[in-house]
DNA sequence: GCATGTTTGTTAGTAAACCTTACGAACATT
DNA sequence: AATGTTCGTAAGGTTTACTAACAAACATGC
């Protein structure tokens, strides 16, 4: 009953003001007892009741409740070197749910996969889009998707999907220039047709969540997609940012130099157009002895981006993601470099930039992190 | 009982784990049933449970324990031109509590005053600091406090404060080199000495609190304070952003060029360079001529650093506080021209700086929203 | 060996919070 | 005057988490 949070959504349908009822109270106490259970595997009732603050009795029936729904099992109980009776230690199962994520990114392609409540991957499949856009396009999603709940082996907990484009609260894609959607209902489209919970997010979005949930992130950070294009997505203490416009984290038209190259956008200068794989890649090949070059100087306007709102933010941690032959280097070092030389204060610690360790999956791993973090209050 | 959050906050001191206790649920739905009201004042109960998806039942519970903490009370009725009987009309009553804010952002002196709810002043009071710090100034705080609730007419619902330096969620100052305070309970002290619930945050942040709270300010927003220095305050999503090292909002530092001026601070060319008010003051007497040409280049500068930071964040709307002879002309018109060029885009809407409205009383007014907040949940 | 103390998890009963159902009061309309 | 509508309240039920009490299972001390 645990993700039954059909009822719930459609009572906020648009983030507006917030009811609690007692079940609510009891779903977010189920959650902080299955989060807790995530965090650290092999708890008792008693470590749970100490944690958390409830009561034993309490938690033993929020347990309950978690096993009916196969979510949580008893592992054993303790070896007895202490006194009293031992305890009977409980885990998460995370093979009794599937969840099934889309990422819709890529250009001319769709991609998708079943994955567990880990975050393993079970099926994965792709489709060529071509190219089709428009209502052909989400045709596509929705054939896609429905072919990876067939192959599901577990009760499918939700549908997640990280599309490019703006994204608002209800999921509808506001704007998505490359599948010429505007304004598409995605979410509450896809919910009816497959008759399952689905949620929808902005593709860096997705990926930020999963370097938090998937990689151990922290709750501060930035994660900058270096493809196409350039955005990014960011977490300010666990929770996305969506902006005014839901156009957070456009990264890739802040403006560098004023004098610089001239940018579809309109701008003069934009990161984009330094730091993008075409750019980047014709820069490259037009000069291959100063290549590691070409490199660096992106990676120092890269830098000269992000310091300021680093520092306004204060947060210490940037994830890079794109080809590794391209970012994990001259890149990586000189963008390091110029943030640590413009952020660099007494009164913080020093911000550190990696190379995501997701590889391509951030995004379909966002997916599957944006499900179980709505359908369970796990993250 | 609705204000008697003490239990609450002892519960959760680190913002940890949140667990959900059924009275839990019932302050949410109290402040929810305040928060309507003061939005629009003059609803029904009806109104009430339709707008909140309350049963009538519970909202004249709800309200019912309102008005007996004289936090609400009827108004009239409707004249009946609909069918039906005629609906009795609630409001909030401002005039039942009093809250006391200090402001110990100015040097040498303490500000304080006994505010209403609604955030109009009933009395004030300051106190000369001269040199003191540490042990003294803190003592100082204390009496002010104490003071200002002897004078209160009104049952006093807390006390807010609004300090420099960086503030920790328990509320003790970590650092704040003017005041020579490192690491002082100053949340806990004060509460333990008044016997009243305290609440403590950084200046900047009480600040952009006070511009949403009472001059009607998005939920996304940032204010830049242009004083002896240069600080900010970042409101997200209606929550102000803190950052890992309680550090958020330092855009004072923020390195606008390698090869400016060197700073206190270690590095070149930090903003604050060319924006705090003694800088400014400097450069216009140094050539009276050209007084307007150093404030716009100072403006620009701002722009320069707002930038990535609206670009990235999307948000529309930046508050500037400081002396208005020097913030509202030059400086702010070269701000806004640079990041309109520098963030225009199809995506999103326009970017607008203003002057605050609230004068000199800004953060006094934050740390009256501070209190209202946290007590209340009004916002 | 056996009593004692400790820790775990459950049972029984209670208080709080919100719900559904039902009803009287007060109005406009027919 | 009868009918229908809207408002607010009353009564009773369900859900939730609490306190109190207890049995089970262990280590330790005599």
């Amino acid at each position: 009953m645990h993700q039954g949070r059909s009822t719930n959504s459609h009572r906020h349908p648009g983030g507006g003001p917030r009811t609690t009822r007692p079940e609510d109270g009891r779903r977010n106490n189920l959650s902080l007892v299955l989060q807790s259970l995530y965090d650290e595997p092999q708890l008792s009732r008693a470590d749970l009741a100490r944690r958390t603050g409830l009561t034993r009795v309490t938690i033993s029936d929020l347990v309950a409740e978690l096993i009916a729904d196969a979510l949580v099992a008893e592992t054993g109980t303790t070896a007895g070197s202490r006194p009293g009776k031992p305890a009977t230690m409980l885990s998460v199962r995370a093979d009794t749910r599937d969840i099934v994520a889309l990422d819709l990114s890529a250009p001319r392609l769709l991609t998708g996969g079943v994955y567990s409540l880990r975050g393993d991957q079970r099926h994965a499949a792709q489709r060529d889009l071509g190219t089709a856009t428009g209502e052909d396009a989400y045709a596509a999603v929705a054939d896609l998707a429905a072919q990876l709940i067939a192959a599901a082996d577990n009760p499918v907990l939700g549908v997640g999907v990280g599309t490019p484009g703006t994204v608002d609260r209800q999921g509808s894609v506001i704007a998505a220039p490359n599948l010429a959607w505007h304004n598409l209902a995605l979410q509450q489209r896809l919910a009816t047709q497959l008759d399952l919970p689905v949620h929808v997010e902005n593709d860096a979005n997705a990926a930020v969540l999963a370097e938090r949930a998937f990689a151990a992130g922290p709750d501060n950070l930035i994660r900058v997609q270096i493809s196409r294009g350039v955005g990014a997505g960011l977490l300010i203490a666990g929770s996305v940012v969506t902006g005014t416009s839901a156009a957070a984290g456009e990264i890739g038209h802040v403006v560098i130099d004023y004098a610089g190259t001239p940018c579809p956008c309109g701008k003069n200068g934009c990161l984009e157009t330094w730091l993008s794989v075409p750019s980047l890649r014709e820069r490259m090949a037009a000069d291959p002895d100063r290549a590691d070059e070409a490199l660096a100087e992106a990676g120092r306007r890269l830098g000269i981006a992000l310091s300021p709102v680093v520092g306004m933010l204060d947060l210490n941690d940037i994830v890079l993601g794109g080809p590794a032959d391209l970012v994990d280097g001259p890149l990586l070092a000189a963008a390091q470099e110029v943030v640590t030389d413009r952020t660099h204060s007494d009164f913080r610690g020093e911000v550190r930039l990696r190379l995501s360790s997701l590889g391509s999956d951030a995004v379909l791993l966002g997916a599957v992190a944006l499900v179980r973090r709505i359908q369970l209050g796990v993250s």
